[in-house]
DNA sequence: CACATCTATCTTTTT
DNA sequence: GATAGATGTG
């Protein structure tokens, strides 16, 4: 501590690390000591670019870490000049808690934060002079589809022609590139270019009036303003003198440029990334920009992780014979120390549903008979419907789950329309979030209305909010609409009084009970609506936990509403994973990245699931085999694959399932094959080119078929039922019993 | 204007 | 099998 304290009060060097007293010399042993060489490199490098090749496992979050550390223990530079950014909120806490503890102390002025909360922190000051106000409004994707939809409805585009989302997506895209709607018009030509160009260029319009940004703005518009102003640019390079990024892979080219324009002077920019996991592509991560990075910064020093201290050499072995395939890669073979470990086991099953019951026997068998805490085990899918069929078959194995992502809390109506009341307390012209709340409760307050509020609004340039305290002046406004509209705007007007004062649990808990929501919801009285009314609870809590933390670090300069919003809008799911109680993890395989378990199933290997038909079709090989690759890295000891002959998607067709090419890619002496056969799982031959292909499914009955029952013994088939029903009346007893053909434990005889 | 019912389409992955 | 949009009814 006194090491990390004084280092801090010295004056930041100019140069590489100084004289250090004896105590910082005797902490910078002990922080140097922790780390292997290729490590202890990446740490100790001077000033200038470096990118660190971190191999899954390899400790990149340590040398990140131990670089911060490093950085101020040798005055190399002050708390307040580290910008480290991370993926996901969950990482950006957990790194700087992984950093106070190594010099001991809390380091407040340090930016360790995601891309986008450091983008929104950074325009709350400056956005100004883009003609946003400080308070702007933060929309998710659905706040801006909703947006774009509105957009085409004025510009009378056909959605059925131009659907709306591959509209946002091509605005989004854009914007990545960071092309303008005239930019971005310039480059394309087909019609419906043409037409996401006139869309773009509306939505630009309508955002700005609503003062308020996507995802993309937020990037967008830091790098604008960076840009287009000197001194802004100059205030934030000298704030920065070290910036840090973690999952380079992952960032785009608009993130790359904000980089730039931030380190391009002194060049004290460390990437830490690992390219074989790049797997956002589809969200325009340009895996060009780590690929090319010493093109982009010749100066650049280059320092590879490759030893892993996470898996067995078996699994090591795995994704390195998977990854091989791709040919945009960085040669990078992963070792360990640690021994070679169990096989890979690889299971095919007939369905889904005997898939799940697959995977919730072997993880009881993992806790009851191996010791293995249901905390240390986890699922991966390749997308959120697969859950669906895992979480019933372990609520009847009674074994406690927890699903990250998916639907997500914030996305859930109730809590969006509670933030919707927030947001237009403090953004008076947010017109998304004022049509979502404006006749929620129901205030009699419907579509023609609202439509001739915003067709006012856009006609006027008025804020909409400015319009709705003046309903009567707009044209053909029926005299209810008038009242009920002129009542909702007193009740608002009433809250924002309190708003900037308030603590923002209170000031929750006035608007749900001021505005009727709650009583509304509690009116229901459906076991739908307690639930809402739950959740409500819960963000209620959220606030009040906010409020606390806040007279806790002391005021900011921006107001606690603001400050909320803007972290609630950032917040994901990956921030609330759980690790104290004992439960299984379900989650995509987008989600797993950066975490690991004892052991790892990997369901749906299926040729069109897992890879994706999707991505396959848009070119995404590649893509589909690091997110393999990542999924496979994430098992510590075990690791499960699986795969079904026969798949039900989206309710009802069914998909004949061919294992996926990863499957085969695998290196045949790591696996061990298990086939389901009607009652049991025989391993069958070790690494064999192909397990042959079983008898089918379920066993084919009809009327007549003789049978014989593990308990009940022999009998005849006397009826068949939808959905599987057998009858059979047993030889026994003569009793008739109805079955399920599926999973009763019989067979033909 | 609100609510119920029907339908088409969907599923990649998410900061 | 869920949801959003369209259509119909009171």
């Amino acid at each position: 501590m006194s090491a990390g304290s004084a280092a801090a009060s010295s004056e930041p060097a100019s140069h590489g690390p100084g004289a250090p007293t004896a105590a910082g010399a005797d902490h910078l042993e002990r922080l140097l000591a922790e780390l292997n060489s290729p490590q202890r490199d990446a740490v100790t490098h001077g000033e200038g670019p470096l990118l660190v090749l971190a191999g899954a496992g390899s400790g990149k979050t340590r040398v990140l870490t131990h670089r911060i550390a490093y950085l101020l223990a040798t005055g190399m530079a002050r708390p307040g000049e580290i910008l480290a950014i991370t993926f996901t909120n969950k990482a950006a806490a957990e790194m700087r808690e992984r950093v106070e503890a190594l010099i001991g102390r809390a380091i407040r002025a340090m930016w360790v934060t995601t891309f986008h909360s450091a983008c929104a922190r950074m325009l709350r000051a400056d956005a100004e002079r883009l003609g946003y106000s400080r308070s702007f409004t933060i929309y998710d994707e659905a706040d801006s589809l909703r947006m774009i939809k509105r957009c085409m409805e004025e510009l009378e585009v056909d959605p059925k022609r131009f659907p709306p989302r591959a509209v946002r997506a091509q605005i989004s895209g854009a914007k990545n590139r960071l092309l303008d709607a005239e930019a971005y018009r310039e480059m394309h030509g087909s019609v419906f270019e043409e037409t996401a160009a006139d869309v773009y260029a509306l939505y630009e319009k309508r955002m700005l009036e609503a003062n308020a940004m996507d995802f993309d703005d937020l990037l967008v518009r830091t790098v604008n303003v960076i840009e287009l102003y000197a001194e802004v640019r100059e205030r934030w390079r000298r704030s920065f003198r070290h910036v840090l990024v973690d999952e380079y892979q992952d960032t785009n080219r608009a993130q790359y440029r904000l980089l730039q324009l931030l380190t391009s002077e002194h060049g004290n920019l460390m990437v830490v990334g690992d390219e074989s996991q790049s797997i956002y592509g589809f969200r325009h991560a340009d895996i060009g920009n780590i690929l090319d990075f010493d093109r982009d910064f010749p100066e650049a020093e280059t320092v590879k992780l490759e030893q892993n201290y996470r898996s067995t050499q078996t699994i090591l072995s795995a994704a390195n014979g998977i990854i091989e395939r791709n040919r945009q890669r960085i040669e990078k073979r992963l070792w360990t120390a640690a021994g070679e470990g169990e096989q890979v086991q690889l299971c095919e099953l007939s369905d889904e549903h005997e898939e799940a019951r697959w995977v919730a026997a072997e993880v009881e068998r993992l806790v009851d008979e191996e010791g293995l805490s249901r905390s240390e085990i986890a699922v991966f899918y390749r997308t959120n419907a697969m859950s669906r069929v895992l979480e019933d078959t372990l609520v009847r194995f009674e074994l406690p789950y927890q699903v990250i992502g998916g639907t997500k809390f914030y996305e859930r109506a109730e809590i969006k329309d509670a933030v919707a009341y927030l947001s237009l307390l403090v953004n008076p012209s947010d017109q998304i979030s004022f049509a979502r709340v404006v006749n929620s409760p129901r205030r009699g307050i419907g579509a023609t209305s609202q439509g001739r509020l915003a067709a006012h609004a856009n006609t006027t340039g008025l804020p909409i909010w400015e319009v709705a305290g003046r309903v009567e002046e707009v044209p053909g406004m029926g005299a209810a609409a008038i009242k009920a509209i002129s009542r909702f705007h007193e009740t608002i007007e009433a809250l924002r009084d309190r708003a900037s004062r308030a603590p923002v649990a209170r000031l929750l808990d006035a608007v749900l009970h001021e505005t009727g929501y709650l009583d509304a919801l509690e009116a229901e009285r459906t076991i739908e609506a307690e639930g809402r009314i739950e959740n409500l609870q819960e963000l209620v809590g959220v606030a009040g936990e906010f409020d606390a933390n806040r007279a806790l670090e002391g005021e900011g300069e921006v107001p606690p509403l603001e400050e909320f919003l803007q972290q609630i809008a950032l917040f994901t799911e990956q921030d609330k994973l759980e690790r104290d109680e004992p439960l299984v993890t379900l989650m995509t395989l987008h989600n797993a990245k950066g975490l690991e378990y004892d052991a790892v199933f990997l369901i749906g290997c299926e040729e069109g699931v897992f890879p994706h038909m999707r991505a396959l079709e848009e070119g995404g090989e590649e893509e589909e085999r690091r997110l393999c690759y990542v999924g496979i890295t994430r098992a510590r000891r075990r690791l499960y694959m699986t795969w079904a002959r026969e798949r039900r998607m989206f309710g009802g067709r069914r998909e004949v399932g061919i294992p996926s090419r990863f499957i085969d890619e695998l290196p045949p002496d790591l696996t061990e094959r298990h086939t389901s056969a009607p009652a049991r799982w025989e391993p069958a031959l070790s690494g064999a080119a192909a397990a042959p292909p079983d008898p089918g499914p379920a066993l084919e009955l009809q009327t007549g078929d003789d049978v014989v029952h593990a308990s009940f013994g022999d009998g005849v088939v006397t009826g068949v039922e939808p959905g599987g029903v057998i009858v059979v009346r047993f030889a026994g007893d003569g009793s008739e019993r109805k079955l399920m053909a599926d999973y009763a434990p019989i067979r033909k005889r």
